[in-house]
DNA sequence: CAATTACTGATAATGATTATCAATACCATT
DNA sequence: AATGGTATTGATAATCATTATCAGTAATTG
C-alpha cells in the first residue's frame, strides 16, 4: 500500500509534460490516495492542514487537475454541489448509485450495460470518449430509516 | 400545437400550490415550449426580449424551476456549463450522447439498458428516483470533419 | 373595492472555481 | 555549487451562474 504504481505513472507524466516535482504535490497526492473515495478539495485541504501544514487551496485544485489529466483521478460533479474526486488507478469503470438522503455513493457495475452502450453509440455513428451513469434515489439504509421515522 | 395539455398540467399545479397566474409566466412557458430543446436561461431571456419585451432573468429561473417541479421540464447540468432545460411532457426518458466538439445533444433510448438498470438497483436494495446516462464523445459529423481537417 | 399575499425585476450576495502575479523552488547546465 | 530559465506556489482578486433580498406591483379572494 505504498502507492508506488500510481506515483510511477504520475512521475512519467510530469516528465513528459515538463512539469516539476514539488513537495506540495507529493503531499497532496499522498493524502488523496490515503483518503476516502469521493473527496472534495475542501476536505483534502482540511486534512492537509493538520498533517503537513497549510497548502494553498489553489494548489490542490491544480494538482487534482493534473491527476485527472494523467488518468489517475476522476472528477465527479453533481448538480451544483462541489466537485468530488475519486482515484481511478486500479479501479474499473463503474456507475454510481447516489443516495439523496445521506449522500452515500454506491459503486456498481454491469458488463451488460456497458456492452449495450457500445451498441447504442454505434447506431448513431457516435465515437464515445467517456460515459457516466448515475442513479439517484434512496439507499437501503435510508429507506429503512424513513420507514421507521414515518 | 397549442400546448394545451402542458398548460392544463401547469394550471392544475399552480392552483394546488397557491401560485398565481401571471403574464410573465405565460410568456415564458409559451416561449419555452416553442423553442429548441436544451435551451439555457440566457437564450430564453434573449428570445423573450425580442418578442415580449424585457422579463427579468430571475423570473425565468423561477418559472423554469416551477416547470421542473410539476414535471414539465428537466434540468440538464453538465460539468461547469450553464444549465439547460428540456421539455419533458410527451417525451419518454432518454439518454444523451453529447458531442464535445459541436455541443449537439443526441437523444437515444434503449429499453434493454433501462431494464438492466432496474436489475442493478435491486441488487443493492436501492430505490431509484431518477437516473441519467450521458455519453461524451464525437458525433458523426464532427468525426468526419476532423478526418478532413487533419 | 379592499385586503392579502404572491410575483416581479433590479441588483446584491453567494460560492465554487479560475486567473493573476510577485516571490520561490526546481532542475539542467555549466 | 552557482546560475538561469521557468514552472510552481499561495494569497487574493476575478469570474460567473445562480439565488436571495426587497420595495413596488399585480393577481385573487371575499
Amino acid at each position: 500500500m505504498e502507492h508506488s504504481e500510481v506515483k510511477a505513472i504520475y512521475n512519467k507524466y510530469i516528465r513528459e509534460k515538463n512539469l516539476r516535482d514539488t513537495k506540495q504535490r507529493e503531499f497532496i497526492i499522498e493524502e488523496f490516495l490515503s483518503s476516502k473515495k469521493h473527496i472534495t478539495v475542501e476536505e483534502l485541504h482540511g486534512q492537509l492542514e493538520k498533517r503537513t501544514g497549510n497548502i494553498g487551496i489553489a494548489t490542490i485544485y491544480r494538482t487534482l487537475k493534473v491527476m485527472c489529466e494523467c488518468g489517475l483521478a476522476n472528477e465527479i460533479k453533481l448538480g451544483r454541489e462541489k466537485a468530488r474526486y475519486e482515484q481511478s488507478f486500479g479501479y474499473e469503470h463503474h456507475d454510481h448509485l447516489i443516495c439523496e438522503k445521506c449522500g452515500k455513493f454506491i459503486e456498481a457495475k454491469d458488463e451488460r450495460i456497458e456492452k449495450l452502450q457500445k451498441e447504442l453509440v454505434k447506431k448513431y455513428g457516435f465515437s464515445p470518449r467517456a460515459h457516466k451513469l448515475e442513479i439517484y434515489g434512496l439507499c437501503s439504509a435510508c429507506k429503512q430509516k424513513r420507514r421507521k421515522d414515518g
